[in-house]
DNA sequence: AACGGGTTTGCAAATGTTTTCATCACCGCT
DNA sequence: AGCGGTGATGAAAACATTTGCAAACCCGTT
């Protein structure tokens, strides 16, 4: 007899009413609103969906104009620890508010993430939050098209400054939570310069369908050129987000002979595969040579020495967007501005160290 | 004038099937099976779903008995790099289906585990992955009953094996794609073995909910008392998946003398936060103190030095995983036997050595 | 016993898509 | 011209749920 078939006729709503001795129209309210059905009733139908193993169908929902309690998050990568914490946060904050993550990841790439949004409007997911400012006109295009509520997450810029850079038509503010990409590259920066360092290696990410990178190097850049120095393009190279490929390509340049003073790393992981690279050449951090990344990441401060980095408010991003897009889709009509600059801080663990003023 | 209301009767396929001067029916074919449609048929359809921007509800597929396009994965963790790897390969297998993925973190709490479980049912998913083999009863019955097509990855036994210890009713044998833990343990164990150490500090994680790390610490212990050794109690602790905790519970553990020769960590982030105790202590590695890990993650071969480990093979577990659940899916009457027990490799970088004969 | 108000419940329509079955159009062949 | 067959399309039923409206019910009051 082997398998009793895929999924044989699983028992709907009738079916429990009728066990019920109730109506469907009831046994609906009794999940959507069980307080406006009666205790004795309600208990009868408990008892019912018991029995029968009923398990409602929230995907048939979304007919009715109801939702599916589906959720998406459109993100870049998920094996890589840089939205790891956002992403537990956002998900766990879902959950409590009972609704579900639908997820994907477009592997920084902008055209592809177009498709995913689309194919994420297909499932009529309730809202979609997205990572970065920066998106293809279809993308946009789809979400307001489809009226769905969405957020975007990571990056913040004041609000007349959004579509800048990439010439967009931000028809609709949506709201935006994150934090001021550009500010962190200048703590960053500042930081260095406030210790001394005047040779600094800016080793930043791809800024290729990533606003976030492009912003923080703007942001370093800007700091050490306010404070009259110049920026060789010698001292600037890119590296991808994976320690192992960012610690060979600095140990490259380290090898190189006429070693900066500092590297200022686009974010933790890069840092991390910095330090790396120097202790796999001897060279002594923060002694010989000092490091900041940015984000904070789960396991920075265990480093050793521990790493000096700005710290990015992930958790807090996550659930705060996650309440904002449930927030809109319970009172569609409200006007809510979700705007959240998060603060960032400067973290000073052990990586950097003044410079030595030998002259 | 501000918001065109939430979301106002978005076009449906009898809209584009007025447009286009076709019945619904041959909308829907036009999605579902392009090739049966008439190519002018199909170049009006194309023509009227672009401008009225219609998208296509799968959710409401379910209904007819079709496939929401969803498939659940159930994981204790995801802002940790542990199964980061597996997710990414996983969810990129999927999308290559044209599935996406709907995923839910239970925090390493089976009871937790139900309830998503339950409430992936409601979204009627097409089928789900699960992690590890030991499971609530409620949450295999809820499977079961619902019909729902699944799997359980990341753990392998052979089947006969496979309830023992929590005594279940495996009732149906679930596809299974993992690797052996009890032998990941072993052959940890037996590399600090091979390389003479005698007195081994354990280091794995709470095994509450988790038969994976139960499985390694018994594969573990048993390769050293097979040698003819014993492990007492002190040379045993629990650390949670953290590098930071870890770091700071195995500190104490070297600070306070009598230290072992090697410690083998329950998986990598415990390994890696050994490593960094062990830096921030001054001992030596692997000159004073040898570390092996399990996993393999990212990252983990750039450390200084270089972590030896057990590789699991995590982006193979993950597209096996969906290549096998997509399949079931499609063929619902054939009988796969999705059976993966995936080889592990042990992986020799630099934080072992073997240990001084000095008698 | 009739009444009145609020609370519960049932009826039936509506929702957007898929699918079965029937029809229709068209083609080549006799 | 008639026939058989194939390929494309349409009509309508079915799917599981929600919801507006109206009826029924309950309980205390007159």
């Amino acid at each position: 007899m082997a398998r009793q078939g895929k999924r044989g006729r699983l028992p709907g709503i009738v079916d429990v009413a009728n066990r019920a001795k109730v109506s469907p129209a009831t046994v609906s309210r009794y999940f959507n609103d069980p307080d406006i059905v009666r205790y004795r009733t309600r208990e009868r139908i408990r008892k019912a969906v018991e029995e029968l193993g009923y398990v409602r169908n929230r995907a048939i929902r979304s007919m009715v104009g109801g939702a599916t309690g589906c959720i998406g998050l459109v993100i870049p990568t998920i094996d890589n620890a840089i939205f790891s914490e956002m992403l537990q946060a956002f998900s766990s904050a879902l959950a409590t508010h009972g609704r579900t993550m639908l997820i994907a990841a477009h592997g920084y790439d902008l055209a592809r993430e177009a498709v995913l949004v689309h194919s994420l409007s297909e499932q009529r997911v309730d809202a979609l939050a997205l990572i970065g400012l920066e998106h293809r006109p279809e993308t946009l295009a789809q979400i307001e098209r489809q009226g769905i509520p969405a957020a975007m997450l990571w990056n913040y810029r004041p609000r007349q400054d959004r579509g800048q850079d990439w010439g967009q038509d931000w028809g609709q503010d949506w709201p935006c939570i994150g934090f001021d990409n550009e500010l962190a590259g200048r703590m960053a920066a500042e930081h260095l310069l406030a210790l001394g360092h005047r040779d600094i290696l800016f080793a930043t990410a791809e800024e290729r369908s990533n606003d976030r990178a492009a912003d923080r190097r703007r942001g370093a850049l800007d700091a050490v050129r306010s404070a009259g120095l110049s920026v060789p393009d010698r001292r600037r190279i890119v590296c991808p987000y994976d320690i192992r490929m960012s610690k060979e390509l600095i140990a490259d340049d380290l090898r190189a002979g006429d070693r900066p003073s500092a590297i200022l790393a686009g974010n933790d992981v890069i840092a991390q595969g910095a330090l790396f690279a120097a202790t796999s050449l001897g060279i002594r951090v923060p002694d010989d040579l000092s490091i900041i990344g940015i984000g904070d990441f789960r396991g920075s401060d265990a480093f050793e020495p521990g790493l000096t980095t700005v710290r990015i408010p992930a958790r807090r991003i996550g659930q705060l967007a996650a309440d904002a897009l449930v927030e809109t889709i319970d009172w569609p009509e409200a006007d809510f501005h979700h705007e959240h600059c998060c603060p960032l801080e400067l973290i000073v663990r052990g990586t950097c160290r003044a410079v030595d003023t030998v002259e």
